[in-house]
DNA sequence: GAGCACTGC
């Protein structure tokens, strides 16, 4: 964190809206000192000539080294991006958002200026603009309409290391783009010369250290260079042999951390929400036992799915004679930081989602505890010293360290393709020719095609159609682009819009709370639906228009927490839907079309979607899948648990000790039949 | 009758 220089506070006084130009440069002089000492300033000259001798650069740097503002910041300086504009992507958007912040103040320059930011439903930038920080999935969207990326002269991209889906498309792309407008000749001299090359581009890679050689292999003739973080020194601890009671040791390990060293926060990393309310109620048993003159022990938990609000304590320094202990997921590892820890401790798990492809189309997602990675270990090390030195304390040997995989395997080996590879043939691309870094396995790109196939975006020659395209220009899913698409032909674009808008929307409609759980199903009956979940998202909807519309901001607050729901899922999915209706207005399909109290049609579009996500009752309850033969059966959360229902459609199927299908709606049989016969035509 | 890390358009 770096601190500003307080302002003379009379002068604040005097002009509490607007600062005077004095206090505007005093604040830019201050941030320019402050530039001037990042450990990466010192190499600058260095780093403009290389800059400007290569077309790929790789930039290798820890935390704190600042390379991720001033680089962008040198470039323009330099006069290296000529007349185009730099793209520094992220994959988060906050990360986005909060550096162009930051980079808008350094240049003095109002945000949206010169310097400005791209993130979805929110963006500040102008014609003007030569720095645009924007999260990787917006530059992958604008592929879509500007194949070249012509706009762009630079095109950074950081935290290349996390290797998301959309970093590892960006960087496939960018290859072939450069090739493109650099002009290249081969050994036999064909090609273009880099003279006649009117648009060139430069790419530079920003990553951490672990995985240099990898970037260096996929762009070769790529620059390596390696820049100084700046962290302090953190004392890292083994245990002398493995822990099979994860929670348990982490409990003895703060007790000693608590007992045994100096003041400062601890932070505990688990792999989920359920370990961490363990854990919490085995930390709060001992703590009573403390003798009287120790620091007392404030718990705070964090994780995703917690309700907003919860999670304010972890970001405010701890009360005297405390000490704060944060059981936290993954969260804390890359998204967010947390001030004050001076201890870790690491459990070295985590969950990961992965998705099981079949080469029946689609497939279903696992969501399993397992090891972590070097990297990650080192990361969640690097947490302990923010500000000063620290210490962390690994619940597993050297050896298992050592044994570790060094980074994670890339996000593109273990997700779902069907929507890449959709937005890749909408440009005339294929996934499967093109060159990329780490290539999906074969299974798992059939799949995709198949799921394609049967949702009627690709032919038999595995060319895009119309429905294809119009599929494509949605933000979603292709499952859920298909049942809009038809909607139309049910009429009720209206409401299938009102729920895949939720459905899409990252964070739960329904608030989870262990203690509650009597209130919350409760009230989760008000809404239930005999159609089942995708009906009872829409009866949440409408009534929160009900009330959105009679009563002010803070009664709908209110409102949602009476009735056990996640506002901000509301906030997000009315976002969303506005979104969704631009995007129809652009296909020619009416969004208002309504079908009034009618259920049918709403199942039936949804059916369309959902297709490859049929299941039948089985005399023992549960269920099997018309594609696929699996036995699933219903989550209990959803509204036709244990409601015998014949015949369902699903949204997922996540496997964690069954195959549970969750987002559960009641389909008639008759459909099904219908839905083979639609095939057979096609 | 179960339990869900994190992103993004």
């Amino acid at each position: 964190m770096k601190t500003r220089k307080p302002l003379p506070k009379k002068q604040n006084n005097a002009l509490p809206l607007v600062s005077s130009p004095s206090i505007a440069s005093l604040k830019h002089i201050a941030l320019q000192e402050q530039r001037s000492k990042l450990p990466i300033a010192k190499g600058k000259d260095a780093l403009i000539r290389e800059f400007q001798e290569h077309d790929v650069t790789v930039l290798l740097g820890e935390t704190g080294s600042g390379k991720t503002t001033q680089i962008p910041q040198y470039l323009l300086e330099s006069g290296i991006a000529r007349g185009g504009m730099i793209a520094v992507t992220q994959p988060r958007k906050v990360a986005a958002t909060s550096l162009a912040i930051r980079v808008a103040a350094e240049q003095n320059v109002t945000l949206g200026t010169s310097v400005g930011y791209s993130v979805r439903f929110d963006e500040r930038f102008s014609s003007e603009t030569r720095i645009k920080y924007m999260t990787d999935g917006m530059i992958v969207r604008e592929l879509m309409s500007d194949p070249l990326l012509s706009k762009y002269s630079v095109v950074i991209v950081d935290e290349a290391h996390e290797r998301s889906l959309r970093t590892d498309l960006l960087i496939a792309n960018l290859k072939t783009i450069q090739r493109q407008r650099n002009g290249f000749r081969d050994v036999k001299g064909k090609g273009k010369d880099k003279a006649d090359a009117p648009n060139p581009l430069k790419i530079i890679i920003m990553s951490a250290t672990l995985d240099a050689e990898k970037f260096g292999q996929f762009f070769s003739g790529a620059k390596i260079l390696y820049v100084q973080g700046r962290q302090h020194p953190v004392k890292i601890y083994h245990s002398s042999q493995g822990q099979i009671d994860y929670v348990d040791a982490a409990m003895r390990t703060f007790y000693q951390i608590h007992t045994d060293y100096p003041p400062g926060d601890v932070l505990i990393f688990l792999p989920g929400q359920e370990d961490i309310e363990s854990l919490e109620r085995t930390i709060e048993m001992y703590a009573k036992q403390l003798p009287q003159d120790s620091l007392s022990v404030l718990i705070c938990p964090m994780y995703a799915a917690q309700a907003a609000g919860q999670n304010s304590k972890v970001f405010l320094p701890a009360p005297p004679k405390t000490r704060k202990c944060i059981l936290a997921t993954n969260i804390a590892e890359t998204s967010i930081t947390i001030p004050g820890v001076k201890y870790v401790i690491d459990t070295g798990k985590c969950k990961e989602k992965r998705y099981l492809a079949r080469n029946t189309g689609g497939g279903l997602d696992t969501l399993l505890t397992r090891d972590i990675t070097q990297s990650s270990a080192m990361q969640r090390a690097g947490r302990a010293g923010r500000e000063g030195s620290g210490h962390c304390f690994r619940l597993y040997t050297e050896n298992a360290f050592k044994a570790m995989p060094l980074s994670a395997e890339p996000e593109i080996m273990r997700c779902s393709l069907s929507s890449s590879l959709l937005q890749l043939k909408c440009i005339g691309q294929d996934l499967e020719k093109l060159e990329l870094m780490d290539q999906p396995a074969e299974e798992s790109m059939k799949s995709s095609l198949i799921v394609l196939f049967l949702l009627g975006a690709l032919n038999r020659e595995k060319e895009i159609t119309a429905v294809g395209r119009q599929m494509a220009s949605f933000p979603l899913e292709p499952v859920y682009g298909r049942a809009i698409i038809a909607s139309k032909d049910y009429d009720c674009v209206h409401e299938v819009l009102d729920i895949v808008s939720v459905l899409s929307a990252s964070s739960k409609l329904f608030v989870e709370s262990f203690e509650q759980r009597d209130a919350v199903s409760e009230a989760r009956k008000k809404f239930r639906h005999v159609c089942g979940d995708h009906l009872t998202i829409l009866n949440v909807v409408k009534a929160y228009q009900e009330i959105a519309q009679s009563e002010g901001k803070s009664d709908r607050k209110e409102w949602c927490r009476r009735h056990f729901l996640n506002e901000r899922a509301l906030l997000e999915a009315s976002d969303i839907r506005d979104q969704l209706r631009q995007t129809c207005q652009r296909l020619g399909i009416d969004h208002s079309i309504s079908c009034g109290d009618k259920e049918d049609p709403i199942i039936f579009s949804l059916g369309h979607g959902l297709a490859m996500n049929i299941a039948l009752l089985q005399p023992d309850g549960t269920y099997k899948q018309t594609i696929g033969q699996s036995i699933v059966k219903i989550h209990p959360s959803s509204a036709l648990c244990d409601k015998k229902t014949p015949a369902i459609i699903y949204d997922e199927l996540v496997y964690t000790n069954q195959i549970y299908a969750r987002g559960v709606s009641r389909i008639p049989k008759s459909f099904i039949i219908t839905l083979g016969a639609l095939k057979q035509q096609s």
